[in-house]
DNA sequence: TGTACATCAGTGAACGCGCGTTCACTGATGTAC
DNA sequence: TGTACATCAGTGAACGCGCGTTCACTGATGTAC
């Protein structure tokens, strides 16, 4: 090996993109081990870093998580938003949309998903990060109002508060089913994993998403 | 203190309600610090006896989390039984009453409920588990079928399968949002807590509850 | 362009902690005769 | 009814483990002059 090379592979004393190494090594682990398994001295060692680095970055491990939160929420809220506007001038289409971009979101990002979701695991302090989600759900609402020709700032009426919970839930329950497991036995009747799941049978699930009841 | 007294206080070296006393320390534990923060060694020290004496009831710490798990899963399935047959002749009744004893078992025994869809911190082996999950399970379906005039044995179509998993995602979304407190805006608005979203939001959101589309 | 020096971003050893499980043990209970 | 003894259900000390965080440190980088 030239030294060129060999240059080239030591590390550097400085590492030079820790942050967002750190960050990727968080959500590798998640998505191996689940929430639970999260440890920072792992992401140190996956980042090739002693444990004591990931501090001069974060606050703690409750920080790092933090920051994987946020990013989860921004990309949440653009996948959701980038939904409603397929769905046109069309509520119940908006809703439709948005409901896919939910669940696709979920199974294709499954440790930031169950990390958002994961009270107590991560700082809700850490900046930006309550906005963040505030925004994303706020997407939801407002496709909500639009089904019911509310206005902004208008008081939603308890049917559309109902239907609000109602097409969240739907959504969030065929995510978090789905990711527990629950739908295996149905994907393995026709021969596949979670892609079936997404690709066969969250369509046939959508179709029943609850009309808006105006 | 009279003699009689102290004898009846003093701990029997045979504690005689051990294994009970474990499993409802288990669950007062995951109510408290969620299923995450159960640990054997807390269990035993609320059940007042030596980190080792579980070991003679349980095989291990999954072991003690199985039988937690599959009393949840038992009286949760008798739960949705008993709604099932709340609903009378009308399948779209008896889904709604299913519906509503879902989620009130949910809410009114959490630590069961988390700890029952938290994958791999049970013992999936533990005697009798299985069946009784599977048991619960096929009370959703059977409705299902009788909404779609599907006999037992019958393939179901497509559009059933579409309309079981919506059912179900609802009703578990809305559980699962409920207890991750993602509802708490809402009945703030009302001055209430979970309670307030099990009396007021949970009918306003099952009106929703999609119907079979035959 | 060179140099002094402050600041930044690492190291690695050490801390105390609580965990699940194992071990040899012992006291209490139940049973056979 | 009494007794010998097997079995059951505890004890408590010990094990090794991995964790998050702290500490004094040092090498690399950036900046002021």
């Amino acid at each position: 090996m030239s030294r060129a090379k060999a240059a080239v592979k030591k590390r550097a004393y400085h590492h030079g993109d820790l942050r967002d190494q750190l960050v990727a090594a968080a959500e590798a682990i998640i998505l191996e081990r689940g929430v639970e398994g999260f440890t920072l001295r792992e992401a140190a060692r996956r980042a090739g870093v002693s444990p004591a680095a990931p501090a001069h970055h974060f606050k703690d491990a409750k920080g790092l998580l933090g920051e994987v939160a946020l990013r989860g929420f921004r990309d949440f809220g653009e996948a959701l938003d980038a939904g409603d506007r397929r769905g046109g001038d069309d509520p119940y289409r908006r809703l439709m949309e948005q409901g896919n971009a939910y669940v696709n979101f979920a199974l294709k990002h499954p440790a930031r998903f169950q990390l958002m979701f994961a009270h107590g695991k991560y700082d809700i302090t850490y900046p930006g990060l309550a906005e963040t989600g505030d925004k994303a759900f706020r997407v939801l609402e407002r496709a909500v109002r639009a089904a019911y020709a509310a206005n902004p700032g208008d008081d939603l009426s308890p049917d559309a508060y109902g239907y609000l919970m109602a097409v969240w839930s739907i959504v969030h329950g065929f995510a978090h089913l789905t990711l527990g497991g629950e739908f295996d036995w149905a994907a393995r009747q026709r021969g596949g994993g979670k892609d079936t799941i997404l690709k066969h049978f969250l369509p046939l699930t959508l179709k029943h998403l609850p009309l808006p009841s105006r």
